[in-house]
DNA sequence: GATTTTTATGCAACATATTGCATAATTCTA
DNA sequence: TAGAATTATGCAATATGTTGCATAAAAATC
């Protein structure tokens, strides 16, 4: 159940819209957690059930839009949450699957999605490190909270790297099997 | 739906009781991919209904033990399953959640649960290591399958060597973050 | 040969996540 | 200022994943 506590942290910092919510998880939060908007608003329906979150007061009259807030509730509750252990993340990767699968059934053509993965790693990399000489360029933080941030997005750019770096390996040498298997024939 | 992809593979590469594949999460497919014993059986029991696959006869008349095998069906269905495209594994990381949220409430302490991660890392990494050497030590394949194998495991070892250098680079940085508090009260 | 552990399968309830659709206010643009 | 795009919220259905419990054969141990 760690949405809630990803949505409470995150309106600790800025009180939010749960649209404005969905817009940082596809930005800064969303490389070490996503939601889509429906899970977002279901949510924030629940928390403010439970009372660990209020919507503002002076919201315009007329508008759907609500700004929630976090209650003294929701901060008791992210505190104990905090102090909970949780195991590694385990990753669950199609491509992995698929690779595997390809392996297994051979004849398919699995190297335009490897190299369009390459893409996608190649952007998701210069989006945090644009981020990254946004915020951390030129200033070590002395602010706790600030390096954690810091060190919670150098994460994300490692684990970028790893999968460019993995994949730039990866398609040439699936290239050479591929040659190899039409002269073999 | 990549759990049923993920046990036609493993049932390609060896037909197979539900326990035995549950067996095999742990082990080398787990890095990529993981499930309950129970997501297993009610995927098996789908799959079946749908021709997917199918039991072998040979089994003992009194036992509960049911081994698996795939159907051609159920190899139409990977071959076009692989053709699929898919976006990157999102990363859902708790202990990050935790990190970020321990950084905007203060005072709690997220230390020892690092150095648990740090040791369960340390730990999924000899054993990739250990599966490295043993399947891989001296030679280099010249089988596809087992180069796409082996690029596989060496994904989930590069992945849990770079957490623990985060992690050693994280942990002493945090302690000092501690006592400059204490001391600076 | 009785007891415990391991192997093996599954139901039911619940929790969480995804997808498609519907709605409506606000802002931008032609 | 009409129409289009963006901002903003939500229902309902479906799919997927987790947890607790129950069952029972086979193997190991006492």
């Amino acid at each position: 159940m760690s949405l809630a506590h990803v949505l409470l942290t995150s309106l600790l910092e800025k009180p939010s819209t749960g649209f404005e919510l969905a817009r940082r998880f596809d930005r800064s939060m969303g490389f070490f957690w996503n939601a889509t908007h429906q899970q977002i608003y279901r949510e924030l329906n629940g928390m403010l059930k439970k009372g660990w979150i209020s919507t503002l007061e002076e919201q315009a009259a007329n508008s759907r839009k609500k700004t929630y807030q976090v209650e003294q509730l929701g901060r008791i509750q992210l505190a104990s949450w905090i102090e909970q252990q949780s195991e590694p993340a385990q990753l669950r990767d199609d491509l992995m699957v698929r690779l595997r699968a390809e392996a297994q059934l051979g004849g398919n053509n699995i190297l335009p999605e490897l190299e369009r993965h390459l893409e996608l790693h190649k952007e998701k990399l210069s989006l945090y490190q644009a981020i990254h000489d946004k915020d951390f360029k030129n200033h070590e933080p002395t602010n706790r909270i600030l390096f954690i941030h810091k060190m919670i997005l150098e994460l994300g750019i490692i684990k970028e790297n790893e999968w460019i770096k993995w994949l730039e390996q990866m398609i040439p040498q699936l290239k050479k099997f591929e040659q190899s298997d039409k002269t073999g024939e």
